[in-house]
DNA sequence: TCTGGGGTCCTAGGACCC
DNA sequence: TCTGGGGTCCTAGGACCC
């Protein structure tokens, strides 16, 4: 019988930021999003001071309690670093790893004796070794095992590790449990199956599935089949190839001006080129939006458009196509707070010659490389076309950014404490 | 003053084609 | 009198996930 484990670093971005900073430890921290905006993950101090899962910051910041709580603006470049670690740590003890997200990973752990030592091993190394605290779940697919996850998060007494393999367990914690914490089951679904007078997981699973089926689609039969102990989603050990590549940003402040939109729009498609060369891909496909905010009251307006391109990663030729977008999604009078490029219909870049080519291929993929490998040295933007903002007025807050300690060699301050 | 970004999958209507 | 049906593309939006 399969067996599933699910790991997952506790408030993964907290705890990457204390690694590095014994100081925050045992603090109430939180990990703002981009533009400082909201909470996007809180110690467990940080939620005993009431601190929701995307509260805006501006204003929790206004209550008396936010002055015991520190607070850091989102570091990826950290964050996928520690990820890496955790891979490595992981991938040497459990024979197949596959990384669902940057904090989680599920694991095969078929046929491995005394699954309770080891999980519980499998966590101490990591937490020695990457230095993030995480959880485990075990169950027969990969739909229990994240419950147990769950589980193992919200009981203290479980030790952090938690075995959903047998029925009777399973069944103990389905009859307790609400829908709303199964993994697929959102907030429109789960409104649906209450109104239907299913309100426990044990009711779900015990639900006729043809019912389930037209009421939540084939998404939710998977997802109950899953919990009948079935697995129908396997671990899947090569990332299925990439669909597309955004690069979207809200803006420090309203943009009423088609140039600004304009610069916004090449910065974040040089953006876009840059991630797509960085994954060997070209692009067949352009798509550009933009819209107004849809907090403050300003009339409502979002457009998108696209177009098919010659399959290229140069960033000029995106840029270009990218500005040709822009200016048919350009409506004057209204006040963009958000907008980004896309790149789709992905394929891997073509080394040769293309019949009819409508650009020197050679050429563009030359000039390319050579900026690749000068901003690789010297830092992102060393090299850049000119229409793209270095310093762009419409850009991000991160006011309260730690140190890149992993990954940038002169902000590497205290990397003997690894 | 101030509310993230990056994904996947699904649905649906209209335009257009044969 | 009876007035198709299947396909693709485009655009928009919903739902869910981390």
């Amino acid at each position: 019988m399969p067996t599933f484990g699910l790991i997952d670093g506790n408030s993964f971005y907290c705890s990457a930021e204390q690694a590095f900073a014994p100081g925050l430890r045992s603090r109430p921290l939180v990990v703002l999003s981009n533009n400082d905006g909201c909470a996007i993950a809180r110690t467990v101090e940080a939620k005993a001071l009431g601190i929701r899962m995307g509260e805006p910051w501006h204003l929790f910041r206004r209550r008396p309690e936010s002055k015991d709580v520190e607070w850091r603006s989102s570091n990826y470049a950290l964050y996928g670093d520690m990820s890496r670690r955790v891979y490595d740590v992981l991938i040497e003890r459990v024979p197949q790893v596959e990384p669902y997200s940057i904090d989680e990973m599920f694991l095969d752990l078929e046929g491995i004796p005394d699954l309770d030592r080891f999980c519980r091993d499998l966590r101490r190394d990591v937490r020695q070794i990457a230095k993030i605290p995480t959880c485990v779940g075990i169950g027969p697919t990969k739909t229990i095992a994240k419950l147990a996850n769950r589980i193992a998060k919200k009981d203290p007494a479980l030790g952090s590790v938690c075995d959903l393999r047998d029925p009777d367990i399973r069944a103990h914690h389905y009859a307790r449990l609400g829908i709303a914490e199964v993994w697929g089951i959102g907030g429109q679904a789960g409104a649906k199956l209450t109104a239907a007078g299913i309100a426990t997981i044990a009711d779900f699973v015990r639900a006729d599935p043809r019912v389930v089926r037209d009421m939540l689609t084939v998404t939710g039969a998977r997802v109950q089949t899953e919990l009948r102990g079935a697995s129908c989603l396997p671990l899947s050990l090569m990332p299925p190839p990439r669909k597309g590549i955004a690069v979207s940003r809200s803006f420090g402040h309203m943009i009423d001006d088609p140039l600004q939109l304009r610069e916004a729009i090449c910065t974040f498609a040089a953006r876009a080129a840059e991630k797509l060369r960085a994954e060997g891909l070209e692009a067949g496909q352009v798509a550009v939006f933009a819209h107004t905010n849809p907090h403050n009251g300003d009339p409502w307006y979002s457009a998108q458009r696209q177009a098919r391109i010659e399959p290229t990663a140069d960033t000029g030729l995106l840029i270009g196509e990218a500005v040709r977008l822009m200016r048919a999604v350009w409506r004057p009078g209204f006040r963009y707070f958000k907008a980004g490029v896309m790149l789709q219909d992905l394929e891997p870049a073509r080394r040769q010659a293309v019949l009819f080519a409508t650009f020197d291929r050679e050429k563009s993929a030359a000039a390319m490389k050579a900026m690749d490998t000068v901003n690789a040295r010297f830092g992102r933007g060393t090299l850049r076309i000119a229409s793209t903002a270095a310093t762009p007025g419409w850009g991000t807050r991160r006011q309260n950014l730690s140190p890149r300690y992993t990954t940038q060699a002169g902000e590497m301050l205290i990397a003997h404490s690894f």
